[in-house]
DNA sequence: GCCAACGTTGGC
DNA sequence: GCCAACGTTGGC
């Protein structure tokens, strides 16, 4: 059981439009980055996803998610008509992957990205390295923890 | 809107 | 295979 970060643009996709979703599930589609792609395919069924919103007002973990399904091909790259869409992409030798995932839970305290930086618990969290732009990434155990401690779960 | 950091592209 | 140019991410 391994722990994930994931990011979203709350504008595009938030945590509150997860939970809408018919069955609180949604597909991880879109990920157009090769380490990022590489997690995800390290990500099995049950793992815990930290919801992050990125590119916003007051950004950092706002509630959890949990795969659902394990990685399988990304059919947005295949879709000429997507925003996501990849020319070089080969139905017969899939490049970019998706999972889905479900809601869990919305924090009722979000944990802001300002709140994990001055943690010194956190000091080393990937998250928070200079010049981290990955939209998926491992979280360690214990930094989940952390994190769950202070959203006073 | 700015800009630092990083990934990707493409010419050579 | 190098590396400059470019595009993107994402905090501020």
């Amino acid at each position: 059981m391994k722990y994930w970060l994931m990011k979203s643009e709350p504008d595009a996709f938030s945590i509150d439009d997860l939970a809408a979703r018919p069955g609180k599930r949604e597909h991880w589609d879109g990920v157009r980055n090769y380490q990022a792609r590489n997690f995800m395919r390290e990500m099995k069924k049950g793992d815990t996803v930290l919801f992050y919103h990125s590119s916003c007002a007051k950004p950092g973990v706002v509630g959890v998610a949990k795969i659902v399904r394990e990685a399988y091909p990304d059919s947005t790259a295949l879709d000429p008509e997507s925003d996501y869409y990849d020319p070089k992409s080969d139905p017969d030798n899939p490049r970019w992957f998706m999972v889905d995932i479900q809601f869990q839970k919305k924090y009722k305290q979000p944990v802001s990205l300002a709140a994990m930086k001055a943690n010194p618990l956190l000091d080393g969290m990937r998250l928070l390295k200079r010049g981290n732009r990955l939209s998926v990434m491992p979280v360690e155990a214990e930094e989940f923890q952390i994190i769950r401690a202070m959203a006073a779960e």
